[in-house]
DNA sequence: GTGGTCTAGACCACG
DNA sequence: GTGGTCTAGACCACT
């Protein structure tokens, strides 16, 4: 579910970050549940522990999981409203991006709509078709 | 037009690549036209001219732009329709991004559509409006 | 093993990436092997780390070597039946120059190749001779 | 008969040096014949005429050609000897860089020279085939 | 420890 | 004037 890219640019520990974020974001943490131990995500993931622990400071630095003495990590507690939020910043930027992207190009909203509709099928029907 | 984001983690030099390739791309730089000058593009910039020289060799490499010894760096011959795949491709990729993060969201389709239409129309009517 | 000709037109970190690029094809690092660090190499040959560093970056580009961050750059999997047809494509090109350039100096074809027999065997006594 | 390639590392005046040389030692300039001027070379070539100057400043300088004040470049006397020399020089260092090689690539010269043997043919059927 | 990026400043070859 | 190479030395992120 957690995929590193060792060829990607961007630092493994914030890979690490932002799968764990949508993790908890999507529900696969609930508040309060425990997250794996560094040791077993290093040997899951492949990484050194080291990693995995900056990447958890971080995480914790965000307020997204709290640790208890000698017990581990914990997802904290974050409203469904607060997830939404999160989620819908995200997509509006990134939507944003894409619009400007669009304009640069060329290519009309009209176009893009239509474009997006495309994928947008295509992925309900492969979400309905094949269950991975 | 081009602008530096210094705290941004990813590279100045590939900022500008970037930066550069998109200028391309839109037609800022038709075709065999020449660009700015290393020495002119580091005083713009602000950045030491090793960098620049560092980006224009990773475009160089990306056949995006081509050098004549002596008279600087000129934009590669692009094929429109080369331009128009790469465009969709990347913005193909991101909307696949979005679709998957609203699906880990709990965001249903119909209100992601209803989300894209609003920033659509919204950068719309700024676009009509703001003549920059 | 790798020696620098300062005099060279040639600039010097080519001659790395040539040098190793070699090593590479010789086998001297096997698949998966790592490499000398860029400072360690720059110690070695007397030059500047950031040669080296380009000379690596190039030969990553080429995707003969790769890196792990932190852990240093490692020999690229490379079949034996690639290097064999990189090599021959490089022997064909160069025979045919030398074709060439006989044909220009009316060397006729029996010359050539008797002169080439004759360094073909002085070649092979020092071979058969001198263990460096 | 003489073409620059852009593209090469090779200085273009380097490349005229070597392509003129050639045409010397091939005897298309016999001696005290008169070379093309300055300035239609640049035109044929499409290069600057300083370039072309350099280019036959340093053919003078290695005695290949000669000058006449207001008259123009001559092509110098060379014995046929001479010539030859020469290109045996050349054809000798570069079959021992070909040798070298196939060593590296653990080649045996059994088949190097068996590849020889057939690229000579090529050349052979294709010199009396195709008079371009 | 590793490689990666950046700056500063120098020199060179080319046109 | 152009880009290309090289040095020196600094800082950073990752393991």
């Amino acid at each position: 579910m957690l995929k590193i890219d060792e060829a990607s640019p961007v630092p493994i520990y914030l890979q690490i970050v932002e799968g764990v974020k949508r993790e908890i974001m999507a529900g696969v943490y609930p508040p309060d549940h425990r997250l794996p131990s560094i040791r077993d995500l290093a040997l899951e993931l492949k990484v050194n522990p080291n990693t995995i622990a900056k990447a958890f400071q971080e995480l914790g630095n965000q307020k997204l999981i709290y640790f208890r003495r000698g017990q581990g990590a914990f997802a904290a507690r974050i409203e469904k409203e607060e997830r939404m939020r999160t989620f819908h910043a995200e997509i509006a930027t990134r939507f944003g991006e894409i619009i400007d992207l669009a304009g640069e190009a060329g290519i009309s909203h009209d176009d893009l709509l239509e474009l997006f509709q495309k994928l947008f099928q295509e992925c309900s029907s492969k979400k309905a078709g094949g269950k991975s």
